[in-house]
DNA sequence: CGGAGTTGAGTTACCGGTAACGTAGGACTA
DNA sequence: TAGTCCTACGTTACCGGTAACTCAACTCCG
């Protein structure tokens, strides 16, 4: 008993026995066993599940490094969990992790199942929504909304004279972020009367190769479309790869626009047409809030931080 | 404890009191407490430590999804450390780690603190060294010769009758993979009569844009290096937009050679000079092996996964 | 039909911390 | 000097699973 006090410096002992205490600690390596600590008290480990769809995303990448910086410091660690965009997925893994006493969870979507969400809300511990941002979450928010954001980009190119639009993305399920914004995107095309005339969803990543050979099928399934938004930066470069390729001109012969001003945005001779997302912000701000509600402070439910539609030179 | 049978399938137990035992689970919305499973019978949590030096680097990434994949597949989770490529910060993430009885650990690099090799050898679990590899492991390795494929293009590029040699990468110890890459390069290049006028290591994360301004910096210091070899192939492509912008021909005027073969490599209309290297084959082989320990098998203490010379368009 | 084996279920103790409480002995006060 | 308080340290019990054991009841067989 002396000995615990001594290790969490919780006092009351004399300066003889922490250094007997200390001495012993050292001659037998002694290191405490946390999970007696957590059992004992029915407290919570220092983890904090973190689940995001792929890490082949690269968006998400950055996201997990704002999160995991911010917790590392803050004497938390990140359990990841790939979802693999399955919410059947997230459910096992979340109920894995519960099982284990995490101090709490970052989900990347606002959509779970039932089962999911009444784990979720019987664990009883700090959790934020990341990325899509849910207005009433289960307990906290952290993301912009996407849907606005594609209907911002729908408008901008409807404004730049356009009128047949293409999308090109990759396949997932009805309720995540992507799918918001291209529902953002036709509404705005809509409301406009614009017409988007092809949209692609592929079984892929969405990086640079499915930009190029989505362009390839798009085009040839409609070669009339006048501009392609596509899910990310690097599925655009992947387009713009291929018209450079094949000769179409941008912005002459085809527009085209990204989402997420990912790195490889910093080197090209031209403005890619995007909207700026501030990635590891989203990780920060989330892990921030949680590391609030953890240490029992009171945080923000719901916070936007917005994005930034850059014009560009490829439309 | 016929509950606890029955959760377990442990058997002994009739068919009434399984039914009965399950109502009552299903009733109480009972979830097991595996903290104390564990802590009974001091075994091991289902986590595994992973440690990389950081999300920003694309290479890793991609080796952390295979380890995450296969770990996932298996019923493991993936507990997170981004060590900053900070020797001591590896030393606490692992002292952490360990007091949470994770079932293994998978480290990048082969250099640790001696206080770390001391507590990973008194934790006596299985772990896993990745990336460079190392012939004489703690337990066990996973990885190829960064030595040798620097060396291999080195030897390469004098071939093709280059005599005045560059190198960017990004800041970072003697331990490292990259360094061993460019000890590998300087060797051979001196090894063959050419001369290392300029190598540049950036204070920064070895992404697309620090290839652009290292080569802007290192063309200035020394304007008469005939080929760069470069940290990995984003950094390689910063190169190439940087020469495109200032009109500098690749390869008349000078040649570009990257490493690792990221993505991007599968848009470009020319074949980049690379060595293409199988990272989320070597995330994959990592958690396998260390997968087999865990389950009491034995498995290789040193797997070398090779690495391929690229040749390419772009020397 | 008696003894041995089998089956389903219950009992006890333990893992390693720590909250809550107990207590010896010294200091301080009325 | 007796009563009170404080400090430093010790003792007990508990968290929730499960290994190891016990035991009643039932089965099977010579």
């Amino acid at each position: 008993m002396t000995a615990s006090r001594v290790l969490r410096e919780e006092g009351g002992y004399s300066e003889k026995t922490r250094v007997k205490v200390m001495a012993e600690v050292e001659r037998l390596g002694y290191l405490p066993n946390r999970i007696a600590t957590v059992f004992a008290g029915d407290k919570s480990t220092t983890f904090v599940g973190v689940s995001i769809p792929d890490l082949g995303n690269e968006v998400f990448t950055h996201v997990l490094e704002g999160i995991d910086r911010k917790l590392v410091s803050f004497n938390h660690q990140t359990v990841l969990g790939m979802t693999q965009h399955e919410l059947g997925e997230e459910e096992n893994w979340i109920e894995t992790v519960l099982s284990w006493k995490p101090a709490g969870l970052i989900l990347t979507g606002r959509a779970h199942t039932p089962r999911a969400v009444q784990l979720l809300q019987g664990a009883n511990i700090p959790l934020v929504e990341i990325w899509d941002l849910n207005s009433s979450p289960i307990d906290m928010s952290v993301g912009l909304n996407h849907f606005d954001s594609g209907y911002d980009m729908g408008r901008f190119l409807l404004s730049k004279g356009y009128a047949r639009f293409g999308y090109v993305g990759t396949s997932h399920d009805a309720a995540n972020a992507a799918t918001s914004r291209l529902n953002g995107y036709a509404k705005a095309i809509e409301d406009g009367g614009g017409k988007l005339t092809r949209q692609l969803c592929l079984n892929d990543i969405p990086g640079f190769y499915p930009g190029f050979y989505g362009t390839e099928q798009l085009l040839s399934s409609d070669p009339n479309v006048e501009v392609i938004f596509f899910q990310n930066d690097n599925m655009a470069i992947g387009a713009v790869h291929f018209c450079q390729a094949q000769n179409i001109r941008i912005p002459q012969d085809i527009g085209i626009a990204g989402w997420g001003e990912l790195p490889i945005a910093s080197v090209l001779p031209y403005r890619l047409t995007t909207v700026q997302v501030n990635h590891l912000r989203i990780g920060q701000l989330a892990a921030e809030n949680l590391l609030l509600k953890i240490s029992g402070d009171t945080a923000k439910a719901v916070s936007d931080v917005g994005f930034r539609l850059v014009p560009g030179d490829t439309v």
